[in-house]
DNA sequence: TTATTAGTTTGTAATCATTACAAGGTAGAA
DNA sequence: TTCTACCTTGTAATGATTACAAACTAATAA
């Protein structure tokens, strides 16, 4: 649970204005871990922040996406999910359900000597399935 | 190297009524190595069959899609691209030039404990760097 | 071959997430 | 407190994708 306080102290070290918009907005993603679209953020923090407009919630974690503060997650679905950044963990989607969730992942295990003249920077795994809970469901 | 005969009774084997359109769209995506979007299909193959239309690409795509004869691929933008299902690999987007690589991966290889319980069904592996032929410009 | 029908194609219009833009507001340095 | 570069906001534009209904056609059976 990241209080206002660290973020405010996370975003002064890294030299980005701080912002109330701002630290709302990664304040909920910090502590949210649905893995929230902008839609739900918008929802979530409109009362509070009566003025946040969409704009600046794609604003926000864009470059807060560009400055790997957050990661943007690639989901199929047609909306971009967003993540505050915790260590390497791949993501699974229920089909069913479709709640998505994380689970811890060694991202060696997968090098694969075809890449070994490519500079990866970046990790994705993203699994699909059905989870326990719909399982014993059906 | 698909023909449209190979095609034609890979979708009869499989009780999916032929049409032009189909075996059109199916064959340029078996052909190609690029993971085209709707929008590339559309462009190479309005010279061939003038009265095709983007809808039916999507419903043909989104159709082969459901019977997992093609997949549709997940990338950062915000356009679909599609693959002719050859197998299981990851893909490699380099961040310089866009171009979208194709390796093989052991996807055993990242089975975790925290899965135990969940019907995993397709496991989906995308790196992003630079690719060798941007990272000899830089 | 022809007739029939369920499934397909097509163009247009609608939808929905995301971005562009310009005007007004504010954080932070001096 | 002032100043300026950077932010926020609402609206309008963009662009991919889908809904829809009318016209068409593959496949089956007579």
């Amino acid at each position: 649970m990241k209080t206002l306080e660290d973020l405010s102290n996370e975003l002064k070290r890294k030299n980005i204005r701080l912002t109330h918009q701002r630290l709302k907005i990664l304040e909920y993603l910090s502590n949210s871990k649905t893995h929230p679209t902008v839609e739900e953020i918008y929802h979530a923090l409109k009362n509070e922040v009566p003025s946040l407009s969409k704009t600046t919630i794609y604003n926000t974690l864009n470059y807060l996406s560009e400055l790997k503060l957050i990661k943007t997650l690639i989901v199929d679905d047609n909306e971009a999910r967003f993540d505050a950044v915790t260590g390497s963990h791949g993501h699974f989607k229920c089909d069913e359900c479709g709640k998505i969730y994380d689970f811890d992942l060694n991202t060696e295990a997968f090098d694969t000597e075809y890449l070994d003249d490519f500079k990866v920077n970046e990790k994705i795994v993203y699994f699909k399935g059905i989870c326990p809970g719909c399982l014993s469901k059906i």
